[in-house]
DNA sequence: ACCTGAACACCGTTCAAGT
DNA sequence: ACCTGAACACCGTTCAAGT
């Protein structure tokens, strides 16, 4: 990069640029600097090209995006389902995707809202979830109205991690007593435990969500019993 | 606006601007336009003026959206914890909370990430949801923890609900046939009820997280009864 | 103090020209 | 086909000049 000889005009005899190159660039821009410094004129300077040079391989930034999104979604891939319980297959599925958004915290708000091209690989794990769940007895439109309740929630997991921490701080102020009282108290876990807030948050959500499966499950079982008998 | 004529230099008689109306103008545009279509140029246009004008109220755009924030948060607060039970007042509470994001899309991602200033008036709603669940026999640690798990959850899938409708379709691909049951299932399921997929998926979720404080609070009185005996 | 008007330093993107 | 170089139509923001 640094010493590197300028370019003369006309096609180079070998591709300087390809859509995975530019893809992951802008991802380690993004990574670095946040949503500042990030643009095609610095993706470019990074990789010792003319902005222009980019559009030979990527259609427009929105196209960059897209790009991004889908290595994000294929590093989420894991498979845990096969070996483990079907509750312990969602924690760990959860774990990882949470994970991978909180590692590239500008790209949440970003990827959250985009719709996924049909041949992306997300929809294996999707399968995954919805077939665990309906295997332990939840309707199959039921357990996806799960699978996207618990997306949601591990996406605004991972905003809230990418948040300052001190987002929540109540300064002094002395008309809010029992949540000041909140906030020192989770300092002194966070103290304790070296869980970050953020995380501490997350696990208490998570085991509320496993906690309300079980008890649909459970009561699911009890009725058939009953049913039965 | 239309029959507006040309203002001249100088300072005029009485004030165009204002900082609310700088915000006000800013959050229509947002609703109307979403993000494109929204910048200190269109706000200026928007209200007759030059866009340097801006400046004499607000120090920037980032300001601009600070305020909007302090606007939305004005909205959530909602007071129903003090005549409904404990799960009733959370439950009303989440509805509202993401009913006021749901209506202005775009400024979910813009605000989930932004510290709130401490005199901001969201912190008397924390308060409240922190004061029931300790009542109820939460430490307020973990109830802090509750809350903030809450609010991802919500933000979350107030992020899936300005999502396109069709943002999981999986096409007519055959090697997800869990998933693609589930999905035209679930499609049936939307038909009959007219509860949209978004929000099906929030009253799921927020169904699992108050049926696991519902399995802990029962856990801990049960515990209770136990050590007493 | 609060507006206009002109300017500055940026963007993403297009396109002809070169190999 | 794939690069450079110049250009276009935009941004947010600054600042002098005017009342």
């Amino acid at each position: 990069m640094a010493g590197e000889r300028q370019r003369g005009v006309g096609r180079p005899n070998e591709n300087v640029l390809s859509r995975v190159l530019i893809v992951e660039t802008a991802l380690d821009l993004l990574d670095l600097h946040g949503r500042d410094g990030f643009g095609m004129r610095d993706i470019a300077r990074r990789l010792g090209v003319r902005p222009s040079a980019l559009y030979n391989h990527v259609a427009s930034k929105d196209d960059v995006f897209r790009g991004i999104r889908e290595v994000i979604a294929t590093r989420i891939t894991v498979a845990p389902f096969v070996t483990q319980r079907w509750d312990e297959a969602l924690i760990t599925w959860a774990h990882s995707y949470r994970e991978v958004f909180a590692s590239h915290p500008p790209t949440i708000a970003l990827l959250a809202v985009m719709p996924f091209e049909t041949d992306s690989e997300i929809f294996g794990t999707y399968e995954q979830v919805i077939e665990v769940l309906y295997r332990e007895g939840w309707e199959r439109a039921e357990a996806l109205n799960i699978l996207v309740a618990m997306e949601s929630f591990i996406l605004g997991s991972a905003l809230d991690a990418a948040a300052p921490a001190d987002m929540m701080s109540p300064g002094d102020r002395a008309d809010i007593p029992h949540f000041s009282a909140a906030y020192a108290e989770r300092d002194m876990r966070t103290a304790d435990s070296g869980a970050g807030p953020a995380d501490q948050a997350f696990e208490a959500g998570l085991n509320l969500l496993i906690a309300g499966l079980e008890a649909q499950r459970s009561a699911r079982a009890a009725s058939r019993v009953a049913h039965d008998r």
